[in-house]
DNA sequence: AATGAATGAGGGTTCATTCAT
DNA sequence: GATGAATGAACCCTCATTCAT
């Protein structure tokens, strides 16, 4: 219990440090200072730097999931048309992120390209978003709520990363952003994917 | 000349390197082996490894934009609308990331969260998508051809994370698709933003 | 404690090496082995190669005005006069540097002629021992015990040079030299600048 | 000839860069940019870098022993008791180093410290300056001309120390001093070792 | 004679990891 | 469990020297 605290502690200084730092620019030292235990310490709770590493996006995944999972309170009826579980499971995401910056950018920018075992991990998210997306995409076309003529593929990967960015926008380029309305974020998100840009009488 | 090929050749390699294993993970040594010559050549054409990564950088910028200069041939009168225009850039650089992989990964994956002055020349090229983006927005907006009650930060933002996450796939994920037809990818992407992905008559 | 005393004995080798070999001809590989250690240990203790040739010109100052510190025991009344003072500082400094050769080269040889850091240490050495100098001829002047037509300047320079030179030929070339008398050493040098070299009857 | 100009001219630049910047810190490329010659040609004058700078300690020595040749042209008589010799002496080494500054910092600053074959050949100035005023002293003792309790070694090494010291002040501590005046800077330098510092009526 | 690209031995420094206390 | 001194493999970079042209 003591010692769950002390891993967790140790974690959420990795969590800062390699968020604000990147990888290889954070030494287990700093980490070790910032906990304020000594570096031998560190090991006990870690077989090595890739293991803190692996632990704090295995976390981000299993919190995420945590975040995801429940149901919109209101409108329980057209949570059956599938359109709004996507658009619930978009907000809590973007809640998610919002309200950890940190998580966001290791898993958006200072995880990637590290090679590893990191990209299994990471990739674990990805798909999970991406088969969401597309889970949805071809649920709405069965039932004829989405044009039949859409490149399911692109638009999948289309969705993932409009999203994924505008996540990253909000939760780390404009961090001082006091409070986010979240629902109206979605809403806006969603509409434009849904209707596009163009004025309706194109 | 010849002095100017040998840079060209150890930038090649550096390329293929540091898109294959990221940054940290490529030695001098790998890319000096790669290119056949001694450990101090690399440093008579680089002052340190850091200069070469940006290098590579500043010179994916250059050919980018080099790509993206010169206009669509047919169809000059649709030009002016700033549309094809939009379509076109997007179509040039669908074609540059997908004829080099390497520069695509380096660019979307292995170049970020770095930091330190690689951060600045990728925001280079990240601003200039996004304010293309933008620019085409607002002033289509101004024309009546696009939808007043868009938000634009946003769909900036959505468009481009959008792209990249395109480019990244056609380019990097999917690496053997012999053949992609760049104007019918350019043609639906931008389609997609246009008109949505509900059907017409929601 | 246990910690000071291994910089300590870093730091003993590295006087050794350094006297013997010069700054640049010893190797940070040599120090390690000297003192039994392993090549990172150097680096717990001292921040560079640098950084343990400056700690070492710092502790010399340090403990030659330690051994400056103090009176001379008998003859306190003559020590009013500021000769004795002077002398007995001169004897103190023939003895510091007869006791420890190899600061004495390290001050007199090895470090001129560096550069850097390391000059700036050296100076203040050399300044203090100046300053020393010319604070005694200038009280001495005061109280008619030196002529008055000497060029202090220069004096102060030639009994500087003279100093350092005996210093070094007692404390290093003639390192063998089985116990020196250090008062008999100071009032032959003394005495030299006192009254010259010429007979009385000139 | 022309070859003995190229030679010559590597030289000056070389002087100018050891005594600006001292040995280590001199690279080859800067002695041959300064030069305005190619890498390699330097190569084919001198074997190594330590071949230049010895070549520079040579040259001085011998420039130095040339300054020294001749005779004093007036008191030709006086000339006879080795007093005036050493005098000239002593006038014609200050002019020497005023008048090089760089040489004056090389032999006395930069070059120590370094060994060698470095030590062996600045020994040899040395030894020359240290003989000439041990042969004066040693001659002027058996004519009675220099008080006969004066300890012989230590004097030569004070009257070495000194004068080096002062050569060394006028010489480039003082850099900028507007012309110095050889025969009252001797007068005054002699004197001093001459009668001593005290009052005549001690 | 002159060039300057190429060389590679060699040095300093970093930092994750271990282990005796 | 906690500590932090010790470790040493690994890496980047420098720079005197060579040699084909």
């Amino acid at each position: 219990m003591k010692s769950e605290q002390r891993k967790t502690q140790i974690l959420e200084c990795a969590k800062t440090l390699f968020s604000a730092k990147g990888y290889y620019q954070t030494q287990i030292s700093d980490i070790q200072q910032a906990a304020g235990v000594a570096r031998g310490t560190i090991y006990q709770y870690f077989k090595n730097k890739d293991d803190i590493f692996v632990t704090l996006l295995e976390n981000l995944y299993r919190d995420w999931r945590a975040e995801l999972s429940g149901r919109p309170e209101r409108n329980a009826k057209a949570y059956e048309n599938g359109f709004e579980v996507f658009k619930f499971r978009i907000r809590q995401t973007f809640k998610f992120f919002a309200e950890d910056p940190d998580y966001c950018n290791i898993l958006l920018k200072v995880g990637l390209g590290l090679g590893g075992d990191f990209d299994r991990v990471i990739a674990q998210f990805d798909r999970h978003l991406v088969e969401m997306t597309k889970y949805y995409l071809l649920s709405g076309l069965k039932m004829g709520r989405i044009r039949s003529d859409i490149n399911i593929e692109m638009v999948t990967n289309m969705i993932g990363g409009a999203f994924m960015r505008m996540a990253f926008y909000y939760g780390v380029t404009r961090k001082k952003r006091p409070r986010l309305d979240f629902d109206a974020l979605t809403e806006d998100f969603v509409r434009t994917f849904a209707y596009g840009i163009f004025p309706e009488n194109h």
